[in-house]
DNA sequence: CTGAAAGCGCTTACAG
DNA sequence: CTGAAAGCGCTTACAG
């Protein structure tokens, strides 16, 4: 491995002008000088250690993605991952950080881990935070001192830079379309409503709804799970027993509604004939289903390069008062309502 | 940031001694001196800064999943990550590294880039390559002096480490299925086929299937593409104008054979009654299509970990000689053959 | 058991 | 325009 040394021995001249001429700080080296020093570099194909770098400059060009892990994170038992949003999200921020000049480090956090170690540990120069809810602010994202986003969190503070779909007003239109459709008798599925997260706020969203348009909100319409085979058979069977209270369900993600559709048929029951179905994410798995699933659509890939820019622009000191961005939604109407 | 010189400075020791009892070489050190250097370390909540760690001792504890990007990148125009592959495999890997202490990069290479370079960079530890090809050993993956693994990769060396799928297995079971089932008419469709890869041995699979079985190769019914709508609609309506030639359907992709059978719909050809398809990997998302999808099935969460034990054996010299692993596959049936 | 010192590969005031 | 030197935060022979 060439070093700055090396190079500087071999052009007789000190590691400083070697130093510059890498760092194309051309006023300081004299042409000849640099010609010859551009040469060795090139010949002997010369890669700077970052890690020296770093530790002197203490800018790494590390961005983190830290998701926190809220349930079990072995892949064996919870494939998170499933959901095809988290690939489209990632590919996005990849290419994002990567167009800048950026590396990307991807990093679930388990709830004994405090982000701030991590983020000392690699001079990480600014950090992404998916899905982070309220109380996860005092443990695992406690003293964060570097720029960060977080990205599809409701975590009640006025001075983060934060991200979001609106996902009040797409719970919002789910339901109103489903109404506006002729249903009367709506039922919701989410992940967890314990915290405030994306969840519940598309949750609140369908609650708003129900009022405007002055139909009863019934808690026991309301489903708490994960996407999986057996949740939507379960719903599916539920449903099945209590026919006559539902005609739609609005579905909090659309990797969550195709399961409950599978449910569905698994029982008997038709959509969207006798039971509806609305999803939330737009995700291209919902153009192929049967029927063709009606959605929420968001975009995922837009929200990606909007967090990179939005940090980004704090790391430059473009931005300095926090910022909160909250993404449009959009009706895509197919077959399934 | 509290570093080692200002413990050393707050206990009244060298930083020799911080050092050892910070990396628990406690023979080095009498308990008592020991004991208070902790408890300083706690109340500082002293960070390791590992750029400096790794500058000395050449060990970064990050290990680098890199992809070698073959066409058009730009996550607005090529949505790769489209396919849940991708998201159980990153699942899978970065869950292992964690578990071993390890830090996870992850990056596109496009075809200017030298992955060695990068690997220079950031003294990655080592590196898991994803679906390379032959010619990239020479450009992409040129010099590359870490340990690596490449995955789903046919790179023709025997020096090197390659954990791939068995997919010329999985080619010739799953056509072999279709023949058993009673389909003579079969057609293939594949990513590309103008490199070796795991398209192409799943070909290979295909044909010695047809061969075993007498059947006809007919290179008019060999489909390259990439999964899109348009893509499905177009084959759907080439088999609806060429429905004599066509009983069946080898899809080397489970998210590819779901746009296949979307296309199909979309023409009016019904699956499995008139044309047949069966996929491959075996997608949470098959078990929801209508009808539910044929596969062949791999274990994606079993091959992240796979990845990363035989990286991790070779950092730590446990395996020395080049290690080739196939992945079993298994067959699937559910409803579209 | 403990310390002083060199060194990993870089950058950056400072001096000439 | 160029150089000598200090220093980023750590580790590691070497000496005592």
């Amino acid at each position: 491995m060439t070093s700055i040394s090396k190079i500087a021995e071999m052009a007789n001249v000190s590691k400083m002008t070697v130093s510059n001429v890498i760092n194309k700080k051309y006023s300081k080296v004299s042409k000849k000088t640099r010609e010859r020093i551009e040469k060795i570099l090139e010949e002997t194909n010369y890669t700077p250690n970052l890690f020296a770098r770093t530790l002197k400059s203490n800018e790494s060009k590390i961005i983190m993605l830290a998701i926190p892990q809220t349930m079990e994170n072995d892949p064996y038992k919870n494939k998170a991952f499933n959901n095809p949003f988290y690939g489209e999200l990632i590919n996005s921020i990849e290419y994002n950080l990567r167009k800048s000049g950026y590396f990307f480090m991807f990093r679930f956090i388990n709830g004994h881990e405090v982000l701030q170690k991590l983020i000392i540990n690699w001079n990480i120069d600014g950090v992404i935070v998916l899905g982070a809810i309220k109380h996860e602010m005092d443990t695992i994202f406690k003293d964060i001192k570097v720029p960060s986003v977080f990205l599809d969190s409701y975590i009640d503070t006025d001075d983060k830079d934060v991200i979001v779909t609106d996902d009040e007003q797409g719970g919002f239109i789910a339901t109103e379309h489903l109404i506006k459709s002729g249903r009367r008798k709506i039922g919701i599925v989410v992940s967890s409503l314990k915290d405030i997260g994306v969840a519940s706020k598309r949750y609140y969203g369908y609650k708003k709804a129900l009022k405007k348009y002055q139909l009863p909100f019934d808690s026991k319409k309301v489903f708490e799970g994960f996407p999986s085979l057996e949740f939507g058979n379960q719903i599916g069977q539920y449903i099945k027993e209590h026919k006559e209270r539902f005609d739609a369900l609005f579905v909090y993600s659309d990797i969550m509604a195709l399961s409950m559709i599978n449910g569905f048929k698994n029982h008997g029951i038709k959509v969207p004939e006798e039971v509806a179905v609305i999803g939330f994410d737009g995700l291209y798995i919902g153009e192929l289903s049967e029927p063709k699933l009606t959605t929420v659509k968001q975009d995922i890939t837009l929200k990606g390069e909007k967090a990179v820019n939005l940090l980004l622009s704090k790391l430059n000191g473009q931005s300095v008062s926090a910022e909160h961005h909250y993404l449009p939604v959009e009706l895509v109407i197919r077959e399934s309502v």
